[in-house]
DNA sequence: CATATATATTCTTTTTAAGAAATATAGTGC
DNA sequence: GCACTATATTTCTTAAAAAGAATATATATG
């Protein structure tokens, strides 16, 4: 990995998805399992899980495992300095978009327990 | 266009292809017609072009009709916010990779004169 | 007006990415 | 070990993007 064109353009890639950039903006909110992704997303548990796995490996999220649940946070930026980058700038940006705002709003009510065991 | 997050995917798809990173290098150091980036980056003149208005349509480049010719530059970013911000990252960025560099040292030896008329 | 040139557009084919469904893995608790 | 749950992986199908070839447009020149 690092300071190479291959890994500026997986970053940006993977930053142009509309779902993976709600994950973002999301996670700058709080951590978060695949269950609640699932939830605040309205999308498939599978789906999610791919594109997590392409945050990650463009080095903009982190998991850890924490019994049965993955938990995913927003990455420190240390794997590439173009993902640091990004999520720099995506703190401040997109928080007034219509889509975004409607998401963000449904976070609260999320709650993993309520959600995962049924 | 604006501040939204369909522009903000608009852009980064733009930036996740090689050649359009390219372009933007190159128009780093001067302005430049289809037919010499279509020289520089060894790229089919009608691909070029598409490329061109997909840069263009993000707000990251401009063109300018001269005569026969179609002068390409880099955006003063007023279209867009995000391509602003992006343009100004890549200044700085993407200097030392290889692929780059390569195609950077081409361009003094890329005459529009030569190229074209034949 | 005819010709030549630079660029753009269209159409087709190939490649890549996304979505959905089914299945697999890995923990947990009995 | 068995049942249950959260997540991951695989496979298949569909949609979107890229590459190529051919053609069209527009401007310049004789």
């Amino acid at each position: 990995m690092g300071f190479n064109v291959k890994n500026f353009i997986v970053v940006m890639k993977a930053l142009a998805d509309i779902n993976r950039v709600k994950i973002i903006k999301l996670l700058q909110h709080k951590m978060m399992c695949v269950c609640e992704l699932h939830t605040a997303l309205d999308v498939a548990q599978p789906a999610v899980s791919k594109h997590l796995k392409i945050l990650e490996n463009a080095g903009l999220v982190v998991s850890k495992k924490e019994g049965l649940w993955v938990n995913y946070y927003l990455s420190d930026g240390s794997v590439s300095p173009y993902a640091a980058s990004m999520l720099g700038n995506m703190r401040h940006w997109l928080d007034n978009d219509t889509e975004i705002e409607k998401i963000i709003k449904k976070l609260p009510a999320i709650n993993r327990k309520q959600i995962c065991n049924k």
